[in-house]
DNA sequence: CAAAAATTTTAATGTAGATTAAAATAATGC
DNA sequence: GCATTATTTTAATCTACATTAAAATTTTTG
């Protein structure tokens, strides 16, 4: 999970620039947000982003293809430690937000979705819709191991997600803050998961 | 809460717009809707917008308002009818989403806040911080009369709201999942909130 | 260090979509 | 039914970016 060493220049600026478009994007909007803005950040002008991708669409798709990417390894990692459905519930939040809040963050909302272009679009639903999946299969596992007490699993999977994808839209990047919200919302978002008794 | 006999045609009209650029800034982000996707939502031309607001920017800031508003109703609903901390909460939930999903609805995600210009911005922050200060309470009102769990009530509120702001994003108005969305969360929202063995 | 390749900039161009003004139509009051 | 007011449309304009091409600079390689 280090960072990659042998990365060519091309791919360590290319990442910079996805990770100052993330930081837009979840800031001022995909609108709000101009290549020049986005090349401000990095010192350096906006034709020069097109040496990295080849329209903006393509740049918000990147970042996408990149968040989906973090989200996978916190959802493998999870499924691979935790020894029954809660405990892998809990890691993999516990690791998508170490991803968030941490310094492979920032990491894009999935806001604009729609604006992608049909292709890039597609993809990105099915990468986002697998992701779902997973995660609804963890729930379902830890009903059936009895970690975690009957529910609606589709619902307590979106309840979950969405509290994940709405922290960029309050957290900007305070240290004090992050230590806050990887202590607290694991356990916030997993309290009530736990069967009768067992908290 | 039953909706003004007596509005204007112009309110009225007004208010239509409102909805449906609601739904449109929700499913195609702000920039993905030209102010065209909205009119025709409505069998209008793109020009008469200019009747009832003065340009995009307003029309995102009235949206807001209109959220901002909603949001706060369900607020004061729920503080009425709860005669504690924990019901407080769950009747809020339950109000939000019951605006959000019924015929209200949809309710703009504020999603755009940054591209609003500077007073209309810091308005809407400031009732937006209001709102998030009014939930806090309600936990700890909670937490004082021992129905809900002593717990750091920030990063709860945020988990919370989190969920909620999240639901449009993929709820896209199927009135089956409507019913399950008010079913399931108010619940899930707050399992975890009771003191131990309350579940 | 020179030549080649990679990266960035400068300086145009192009375009979608916001905005406006004037004209046309529809609603309302008398 | 006529005059007034409210609403909508048609037909331009205007502008902020996105995008591109060519030139300049920086980095790499032998």
């Amino acid at each position: 999970m280090a960072t990659n060493a042998d990365e060519t220049r091309f791919e360590i600026q290319r990442d910079r620039i996805l990770k100052a478009a993330a930081t837009c994007f979840n800031q001022k909007g995909y609108s709000g947000t101009s290549l020049k803005d986005v090349s401000r950040h990095l010192g350096l002008t906006d034709a020069a982003l097109y040496y990295y991708v080849k329209n903006k669409e393509e740049l918000v798709y990147q970042c996408y293809l990149r968040a989906a990417e973090l989200g996978r390894r916190a959802m493998l990692q999870a499924v691979g430690d935790g020894h029954n459905g809660f405990e892998q519930a809990r890691l993999y939040i516990r690791y998508h937000i170490d991803i968030m809040v941490g310094k492979e963050g920032p990491v894009a909302i999935m806001s604009e979705i729609p604006s992608l272009k049909r292709p890039h679009r597609n993809e990105v639903l099915e990468l986002s819709r697998q992701h779902s999946s997973k995660f609804e299969e963890i729930l379902e596992r830890g009903i059936d191991d009895g970690s975690i007490v009957p529910c609606d699993v589709r619902m307590t999977g979106n309840a979950i997600m969405g509290s994940i994808n709405w922290i960029p839209k309050w957290y900007h990047g305070k240290a004090v803050m992050a230590a806050e919200i990887r202590d607290e919302f694991p356990q916030i978002l997993t309290r009530g998961l736990g069967p009768p008794g067992s908290q």
